[in-house]
DNA sequence: CTAATTGCAAAAAGTTTGCAACCAT
DNA sequence: ATGGTTGCAAACTTTTTGCAATTAG
């Protein structure tokens, strides 16, 4: 465990949003800016093959990565703003397992993206900028 | 509308699966040798600006195309092979579209892989002939 | 000390683009 | 003719890699 792999790993634990590897080794050079990208990118690698870290493909060609530990969680792309909204649904992944299950696979992991295009709601219009994701769930209103 | 264009679109609705560029270069050159790279990914971009294709990302960093009509469909990778199975569900759209109208959106598109390893089933069990007793599970055929 | 890790810069890999020639209308 | 399209090769962008220097254990 070296200095740079370290400062690159809380640089990922610290990210609450989904940096690709650009800004991680723009937001690593803050910390230590002698670490070169090339670090960045195998130290990505590194992590996302022992299962720490996901890469996620939002398009825009980059790579970007999150901390598995974040949970389950699924993303909305708002494709006007291009930003990520998170979102969670228990009862998505065990139906998704059954789908997998029924088609003779086992789950090993799994991709949920949705792009959407806010809609204008009367209390979106009176808040203007709702800050984080409510819980999605399967029913209710 | 050109000839290289004709030959590019006929490859890609005659497509089953989901090539990448390099592998609609090929097929399109069998075709008509003199078509160029650049000529395919311009199409592809054309295309997937009107809504005829659609762009996938199953890791490799190569984009991959499928024609839009192909349908409501998702996909399974199978983790060890690279294959890719895909399925319906028609309730899980509907799902979908209630969570992202819950936080405030319209989906407009939705991205859903699953990523899983095959399963021993009674028919694979029976196919398969296991050479060396190490599994456990065998009750499960 | 030894093996793993890093930085640098060069090289890959994938995609885009400038421009002159070319083709459909 | 005219404007869109193509081929080619050069340019870009993102990611990987060879290698010598450096560092952890």
């Amino acid at each position: 465990m070296t200095g740079q792999r370290r400062v690159i790993a809380r640089v990922l634990s610290d990210a609450e949003d989904h940096p690709d590897v650009e800004e991680l080794y723009r937001r690593a050079s803050e910390l230590d800016p002698k670490i070169s990208v090339a670090t960045v990118y195998r130290t990505v690698r590194l992590l996302e093959e022992k299962g720490i870290l996901e890469r996620r493909d939002f398009g825009g060609g980059r790579a970007r990565y999150e901390a598995t530990e974040h949970g389950r969680h699924y993303h909305l792309i708002d494709v006007e703003t291009g930003k990520v909204l998170e979102f969670e649904d228990e009862e998505h992944e065990a139906l998704m397992r059954q789908i997998a299950n029924r088609l003779g696979f086992e789950l090993i992991s799994m991709r949920l993206e949705l792009f959407g295009r806010r809609l204008p709601t009367p209390e979106a219009a009176k808040t203007e900028r709702p800050k984080a994701a409510k819980k999605a769930r399967g029913t209710g209103k």
